[in-house]
DNA sequence: TTGTATGCGTTATCAT
DNA sequence: ATGATAACGCATACAA
């Protein structure tokens, strides 16, 4: 034995097996060989409890099974269960996950594509913040939330029209003159269409709404103010708001009932992303839910798919209302779903 | 040219710089090599724009800095939490995570082990359910919240100590009669040490206490009827709960209110985990916190460190208290760690 | 059908 | 100090 302590090859399977090389090759692979052979070969992988290193399978084939994430966490909720759902995504098709969190530094971005290129995975998945970020065309890549040139294919949830649903549920539940608030990027990436979505529902119901946009890192006493603006003798002049995600209704909510105001009696809050408590329990707010599993599903799907012809530029997906108690709204509009 | 459109090798950098294979492998990895060599070469790199191929380096070394993960998901706010903090105490030291959720499946946990080590990654990290899970001693592992057995180091939150802290914090509070709610697996893990110090802090204070326990799986309807088993014309005689999870306490306290009952006037609610809204908010009950950082650091600490003669069977990290608007409390108490 | 030999990209051990 | 060459574990084209 040439080796001592380290993991069986290939080849202690076959001295042990007194077959050749090429044999337990075509046994492990299933290439079709004889029966005696056969039986042989396996009995001596389960007795020096062999298992394939796919890391040579890989350097012979160019090829390794694996996918590089690139997301900013998996602490925030959202993007934990894109990750989640990503990864069975994956793991169903028998590729692996290799998961770097880029904490949505820019450079770190830059350098975990270079890391996820020396890994020779077999492609990127990537929700990142950094618009100059190079990714070179040997690679498959597919984006989500943000379209980065044509030959990348972005995936999303239908931002625009979760917005005019948004608008629209506004309307519906009796609201009078309703407001967005929005915190982020001012990145174009495809969150925020929905701006323009709840715009264009809010115009066709013939809602008056008005808008509070501030960037990421401004504070949010932005938010206070434009409500002390609004308030007649402890009155909010507004019945409705749409925030941009969970998290700023969260703190929408928050600050309504501060200033005394009932939710939703008084102000009916809308979010976006669909969050739940626990991953799995109620929705932290009335909202609009983002289709995550299918949101994963596609993404893994355009980026394995070998003809790349029909690489379509933009995959928008729909999204769906649920009640979450920031709304008036009938009971039997409870959800399910994960 | 043998190749035509994948990635280049060294052997190209050779080529195109001049200079023998070895010399590039020298100047990769920064072995000293002559002036006007280290130039050429690194000029060929750039113009060829060379990356080393990892795959090749793991099959030469033995070696792939990779270290798989094996947690239920990534969509529950703790489990995605310890995630991403190990994946930062893995890239910090240049390693990378193979990320396997398993669904807490007992089936799906051994077939990932067999996936790691497949992929021969160094080590692996295991949050699992699996009493008998079989992982070979010939790969270092490192398990969190359950003890495998004095060859396999177990991290884990002082549960003991953080239950004592619930009791003397329910205590201190003025309860006068308290009650314990737990639901979890009746397998032997490090949380179910949560009851046991939770009895403890409660004998030492002197404070009366019962317990509602069930197994994952049965209907939550117990605890309620148990409430309602301790009402008196509208009046709770408990007037502490310490629930074993965030996720336990949070539905206790929709149950006390449904049931009439203020919290945290009438009965207080401390849960236990940390979790925070949006993974960085408000804490969503007051709460025993569990260290998820250093946790994460010392998993890796101990799964990469080579002294083998080290390796203690049981580490366990201290916990702290935070408010978190289901207990009396003064406003100092704040909390702002993440 | 089975065995043999070569190459994948890298590192390390040799001579030079 | 640099260049040639073997070896890592596996797959495969080819020879037997």
């Amino acid at each position: 034995m040439k080796r001592d302590n380290s993991a069986p090859t290939m080849k202690d399977v076959a001295r042990e097996a007194g077959v050749a090389l090429g044999t337990v090759s075509k046994v492990v692979n299933g290439i079709p060989v004889g029966e005696s052979y056969r039986i042989r070969v396996e009995e001596a992988i389960k007795k020096l409890n062999y298992q394939v290193n796919s890391y040579a399978q890989g350097l012979k084939a160019n090829k390794t099974y694996t996918v590089a994430l690139l997301i900013p966490n998996t602490r925030e909720p959202f993007f934990g269960l894109l990750a989640y759902h990503i990864n069975l995504a994956l793991l169903k098709r028998k590729y692996r996950l290799l998961l770097l969190s880029t904490d949505s530094d820019m450079a770190q971005e830059q350098e975990y594509i270079t890391m996820a290129k020396q890994n020779k995975v077999d492609g990127i998945i990537g929700l990142t913040y950094n618009p100059d970020l190079v990714v070179e065309e040997g690679i498959p890549f597919v984006s989500i939330d943000r379209s980065m040139g044509a030959k990348i294919p972005c995936v999303a949830s239908d931002n625009f029209a979760g917005g005019q649903l948004a608008a629209e549920k506004l309307a519906d539940l009796g609201c009078k003159k309703v407001a967005f608030f929005r915190v982020g990027s001012v990145l174009n990436n495809e969150p925020n269409k929905r701006k323009a979505g709840f715009e264009n529902g809010c115009l066709s119901r013939s809602l008056p709404y008005e808008m509070k946009i501030i960037n990421t890192g401004e504070s949010y006493d932005e938010f206070e103010r434009f409500l002390l603006d609004h308030m007649r003798d402890g009155k909010l002049e507004i019945d409705g708001v749409f925030c941009v995600t969970d998290g700023l209704a969260y703190f929408t909510c928050k600050l309504l009932r501060r200033l005394g105001l009932r939710v939703p009696e008084d102000v009916q809050v809308i979010g976006f992303d669909g969050i739940r408590y626990f991953g799995n329990a109620d929705y932290i707010c009335s909202t609009i839910v983002q289709p995550v599993p299918d949101l994963a599903e596609m993404c893994v799907e355009l980026l394995l798919q070998e003809s790349m012809s029909a690489k379509p530029p933009l995959v928008c997906l729909p999204v769906t209302y649920a009640y979450g108690g920031t709304t008036l709204e009938s009971p039997e509009e409870e959800d399910k779903g994960e």
